[in-house]
DNA sequence: ATATTTCTTTGAGTAACTAAAATAATGCTG
DNA sequence: CAGCATTATTTTAGTTACTCAAAGAAATAT
C-alpha cells in the first residue's frame, strides 16, 4: 500500500538539539539558591528538596561556609518537636552585592542588592534634559551606581555585577540594543559600554523582563512555574515565565501584547499599524478621544497625564462620554487578556507596574469581562494578582539579572578553591 | 530613606521550584536519541554533539548493541579523507515497535511505528455511525491496531507502547479527556482504558500537539528550538514548541488559537462567544455567509463541505461576492497569526493540517498581509513552511508520543542489564 | 614503506554522588 | 532523672559516570 516503507525516514528523525543537553544547575548553586528561596533551611529539608541524600549536602555545605556564602544560624527553624532540631542554614548577606538598574527617559532608578537578594539601598535620577545620547546614559548610570555605594559605604570592590533595564528592543544575549528611546538609531552594544563605564560585568534586558523577573524572585509568581505578567507604563508590556524562569522568545522579541491587533483595520497606533490593542488603551489613545469627545476647558498642548487626570475625574462625576472612554478601554485590555489566557494558558495573571495609574483597566468589570472570554471548561478560573510594586519593582529585577549570574560564578569549584 | 531595608526579604526570594530541577536524560538515551535524529553517525561525533569524551561513548556503546538497539553499520559516514574512517551507528529498527492513533469523529488513522521511527504499516477506520461511547472507541482502536499488526506480520509483544490523539480537552499527564467530540460528557479516563484495550501501556494527547511533535520529529520543526504549528481543520488548532520539544502549557488548556478574540462584539463563534478567530475562517463560518450572499442552487441541508467548494468555484469564476468572503477571511487569518508571531516571537510559523483544503487562507496576500502587521524590527522576517501531511501525520504524532516514553525505557539500565 | 591523519579503545584517575551505620541532640515517659 | 524514641547530621565505604592521556587501528599521502 504504502511505496517504499522503509525509507520514509534515511536521514533520521526526531528533533535535532544544535547545542549539548540542556545543563542542570552544579548542586552547590542549587544549595545557594534554595537557601536563599527559603531564607533559613535545614540541611535535611535542602536534601528533600533537591532530591539529593543528607550526606551530599553535608558534604558540601562546610565548603560554602567556609567561602562565607552560607551560614549556620542559631535560631531553629522548627522547634518543639521531638528529635534533634535542625540547624538553619542562610546566606550571608555581606558574601557580595550587585547592583540593578531601570533606565528610562524621565527617570532612572537603581537598588543595591546583597548576596540573599536584600535591598540595601535605593537611588534615582531625574532626566531634566533626557538626550539620546550613549555617553549620557552610561554617565548617568555610573554616577547612579557611586551614590547608591556611598550611601551604603560599600566599596566599590564588592560589587560582582550590575543588571540593567530599558525600554526598547534588547537582545540580551548578545548585549545588544536593536532601538530604544533612550538611544540613537541603529544597533547600540550597550552591555559592552555599561560594563566598562561602571567597571563590572554588566548585562541588560528589556524592562517588561525585569518585572517578571521581579514576580518570580520577590512577586506572586515565586511559587508558579507559569504566568504571565502584563504591565502598562507608556505602552503594554508582557513577560512570560515557563517553568521557573523568565522565558524571552527565539529572538528576544516576542510578547508584544501591546501590538496584538484587536481589530482589523482599526485604530491607528502609534507604531503605525492599525488596531494594536494599545491603540485602544494607552494614553495618547484616550488623549486622542477625550480631545474630540469631551469640552475640557484646556484642549492644547496639555502633557497627556493632565488630560488623562480630567478625564478621569470627569468620568467619577459621572460625564457618561468620558465614563464610555474608560469603559471601551476596559473591554479592549479585556479581550487582549483574554487572548493572552486562551493562548498561554498560564494560572496566574499579573497585573503589574510601577504605577498603576490605570486602575480602570484593572477594575473587577474588566476581570469579570475577561472571563467570559476564555475557553469554558471545568478547569479553575484564572487567578489574578495586582501588584503596585512602586519605583522598587523594576530595578529590583534589574538586580536580580545580575545576581543570577554573580550566583552561579560564586558557586564554581574553582572559585571556592 | 526606606524603612525597614534589612527585613525586606525575610522569607527568603528567589522561584521557589517545587520539584527536582529538571533532570537531564540519561547519556544511553541521548545516545540512543542523536542517533536516531542522525540516521547514521560516528561515535566522534556523538561524542562532539553531546559534549562528552569519545571515550565515553565508546564505554556505553557496546551496551546498547549487545541489547540490540544499536548496531554498526558497513557503509562508513564519510570517505575520502584521510586518517581512520568513522564507523556509523545506526538504530536497529527491529528492535521495538509503538503504534500511533489518530481518532476523529469520522475517520481514524493508525501508523505502527519501528523504533528508528520508521513507518511500517498504516491502517484507517471510516467510522459508519460515530457515537460518543467509550467501549465502541476502544474496539475501534484494537481493532485498527490489529490490522496494522497482521499488516505488518509483527506480533503482539514486540510492540511496547501506543500514543493515541483526539480533539478535545486532554490533560496528558493524568490520561484523562476533559471534553472531547468522540466521548460522553464528563470526565474520561481514556489512556487507562485504551491501555487494557490495547494491551500496552498508552499515553494521549491532543490532536494539535500531535502534528507539532510529527513537525518536530519528522517536518521543519526539526532543526528549530521554537516554532509554532498552525493547523485548520474542522477548527483551528495551534502547537507551540519550545526548547526542541513540546510546550502544553500549565494546565494543558493553552494555544486556543481558533478563540482568540479578533473583534470586540464579533461573530458568533460555535462555542457561544462573540469575535473568535474561528467565527471568521472556519467552514461554518463562510457558509454562514455563502449562504446569505449568494444566491447557490442548493442552500439548505447541504454539507457545509459541498457549499464551500460551490463558494470556492464561484470565487474563481470571477464572482466579487465570494471572493470578498475568502478575501474577509483571509486578511483574519493573517491577523491571527500576525498575533501568534508578536506574541511568541518564532523563528518558524508552520501551516500544517490533513487535507490543506483551506488554500485560501494559506495564500500569498495573506502571509504578506501579516507581514505587514508584525513589529517591524530589522530581524530577519518570520519564515514560513506549508505542509500537506496527508493523513498520516496525525498519526505519526501520536507514535511519536509512544516512541519517546518507549525509548526512555529501553535505556535505563536495569533493562539493559 | 613511511608518515600523517583521524577514529576508537584502553587504563588510570576523579568528582559527585549514595547507602548504611554511627553519632548528636532533643522530647517523652515512667 | 534515666532511658527510650525520634529526628538531624556526620562518617565511612563504596558506586557511577564520567575525564584525560596515551596507545592502537585504519585509512590516505608521499
Amino acid at each position: 500500500m504504502l511505496p517504499d516503507l522503509a525509507t520514509i525516514a534515511p536521514q533520521g528523525c526526531g528533533p535535532i538539539r544544535s547545542g549539548a543537553a540542556a545543563i542542570p544547575a552544579p548542586l552547590r548553586q542549587q544549595i545557594v539558591e534554595s537557601v536563599r528561596a527559603a531564607g533559613a533551611i535545614a540541611r535535611v529539608d535542602l536534601a528533600k528538596q533537591l532530591d539529593v541524600s543528607p550526606a551530599t549536602i553535608t558534604s558540601l555545605v562546610p565548603e560554602l561556609i567556609g567561602n562565607g556564602l552560607l551560614a549556620e544560624d542559631l535560631a531553629p527553624v522548627r522547634q518543639g518537636q521531638r528529635g534533634r532540631p535542625p540547624t538553619a542554614l542562610r546566606l550571608v548577606p555581606q558574601a557580595a552585592y550587585v547592583v540593578g538598574l531601570k533606565l528610562a527617559e524621565f527617570r532612572h532608578t537603581a537598588v543595591l542588592m546583597d548576596f540573599a537578594g536584600g535591598t540595601v539601598a535605593e537611588a534615582a535620577w531625574d532626566r531634566a534634559n533626557p538626550q539620546r545620547d550613549i555617553g549620557q546614559l552610561a554617565t548617568e548610570a555610573r554616577q547612579l551606581v557611586d551614590r547608591l555605594l556611598t550611601q551604603a559605604g560599600i566599596p566599590c570592590s564588592l560589587v560582582l555585577r550590575a543588571g540593567v533595564g530599558l525600554p526598547g528592543f534588547i537582545d540580551h544575549r548578545t548585549g545588544t540594543v536593536h532601538w530604544s528611546p533612550l538611544l540613537p538609531d541603529g544597533e547600540v552594544a550597550l552591555a559592552a559600554r555599561l560594563s566598562t563605564a561602571l567597571g563590572v560585568p554588566t548585562t541588560i534586558d528589556n524592562d517588561a523582563n525585569l518585572l517578571t523577573l521581579a514576580e518570580l524572585w520577590f512577586g506572586h509568581g515565586r511559587a508558579h512555574s507559569d504566568f504571565v505578567v502584563v504591565t502598562i507604563e507608556q505602552g503594554i508590556g508582557m513577560g512570560l515565565a515557563l517553568g521557573h524562569g523568565l522565558y524571552r522568545g527565539e529572538n528576544a522579541f516576542g510578547m508584544e501584547l501591546g501590538h496584538t491587533k484587536v481589530q482589523l483595520d482599526g485604530a491607528l497606533c502609534r507604531c503605525g499599524q492599525r488596531g494594536c490593542l494599545e491603540a485602544y488603551i494607552s494614553d495618547y489613545a484616550l488623549v486622542r478621544e477625550a480631545s474630540t469627545a469631551l469640552d475640557l476647558s484646556v484642549r492644547e498642548a496639555q502633557p497627556a497625564q493632565i488630560i488623562l487626570d480630567a478625564l478621569h475625574d470627569q468620568a467619577k462625576a459621572g460625564n457618561e462620554a468620558a465614563r464610555s472612554i474608560f469603559r471601551r478601554a476596559g473591554r479592549y485590555m479585556a479581550l487582549g487578556l483574554a487572548n493572552v489566557y486562551n493562548l498561554f494558558d498560564p494560572s496566574l495573571i499579573i497585573l503589574s507596574g510601577g504605577r498603576m495609574r490605570y486602575d480602570y483597566l484593572y477594575a473587577d468589570e474588566v476581570l469579570a469581562e475577561m472571563a467570559t472570554q476564555i475557553i469554558q471548561t471545568n478547569r479553575p478560573p484564572p487567578r489574578f494578582e495586582i501588584n503596585a510594586w512602586g519605583e522598587t519593582g523594576w530595578s529590583r529585577g534589574a538586580a536580580v539579572l545580575a545576581l543570577t549570574e554573580a550566583t552561579a560564578t560564586l558557586c564554581i569549584p574553582e572559585v571556592l578553591a
